[in-house]
DNA sequence: GTACGTGCAAAGAATTTGCAGATAA
DNA sequence: TTATCTGCAAATTCTTTGCACGTAC
């Protein structure tokens, strides 16, 4: 619960009860959740919470560097407490997103060939049939 | 004219005088249009041109590889006709999408930690301020 | 004639906005 | 107090759908 807390400060957000129960549920469900599911998930556990409030809550948290916003699934935009430079992969089967590494070579790319561009985000995104699903 | 006939027939899509319109548009701009964007431009040229045209035109030539579908810019989908592997920046600040050569090296991380998946779409997206903006 | 393409209007879905009441330093 | 946060309802925006008409082979 502290590390919540703490995580939201360091991102100089004030820590209300729905904004730790959204960085929570972010960082214990690594799932790149919808805000939709977000809500779904906490509504019942907090019957007061409006998507609004999740909405602006998630809008904060990206802006501020504690969550990353995802627009690789075309429906709906997902958010990731992983902040760290990693890509995705999204199954056009099942819809799930995966984690992957991202390969050193990658990153060097932003070093190099950038035509002077100053590069503030990175975004990694494959989408395909998951390991899962072709099994199936 | 007759390279964006061959272009849609190609990928098997029946040459329409709107699909045709909307395939040339895309060639000769490489702005990275959006819906929107492309109705405007064409609806002088093509009164009668819906809105509903453009989006089902622009869907075929996505599935069919005739064009790709970025979702870089949060806002609005945007479309380009270049489907060679290639990086795409998006400035914050002027919201133009610029293209980036994509390093070999990082087109070998598919080959590599897929964990199995098999990927079908590759998008690299950077964020940030573009060079111009920047100088201003 | 049959299948396909187009475009209008309506529906649907995701997200934002305005604002009043609740909360907290 | 004084800022900020919350949440409802309404508005907005983007996209899809249903359907009738038009077109082409």
């Amino acid at each position: 619960m502290e590390i919540v807390v703490e995580r939201l400060q360091e991102h100089n957000i004030k820590p209300s009860m729905q904004r730790i129960a959204i960085m929570k549920y972010l960082m214990e469900h690594r799932t790149h959740p919808t805000v939709d599911e977000i809500y779904t998930a906490l509504s019942p556990t907090i019957p007061t919470l409006s998507k609004t409030t999740v909405y602006n809550t998630l809008k904060i948290l990206s802006e501020q560097g504690a969550a990353q916003t995802l627009t690789i699934d075309e429906r709906n935009t997902c958010y990731d407490a992983d902040t760290s430079p990693h890509a995705h992969f999204l199954c056009k089967s099942c819809g799930r997103i995966y984690d992957l590494p991202c390969d050193d070579a990658v990153k060097k790319v932003v070093d190099t060939d950038m035509d002077g561009h100053e590069v503030q985000e990175i975004h990694y995104y494959y989408k395909g049939i998951c390991k899962q699903c072709k099994e199936d």
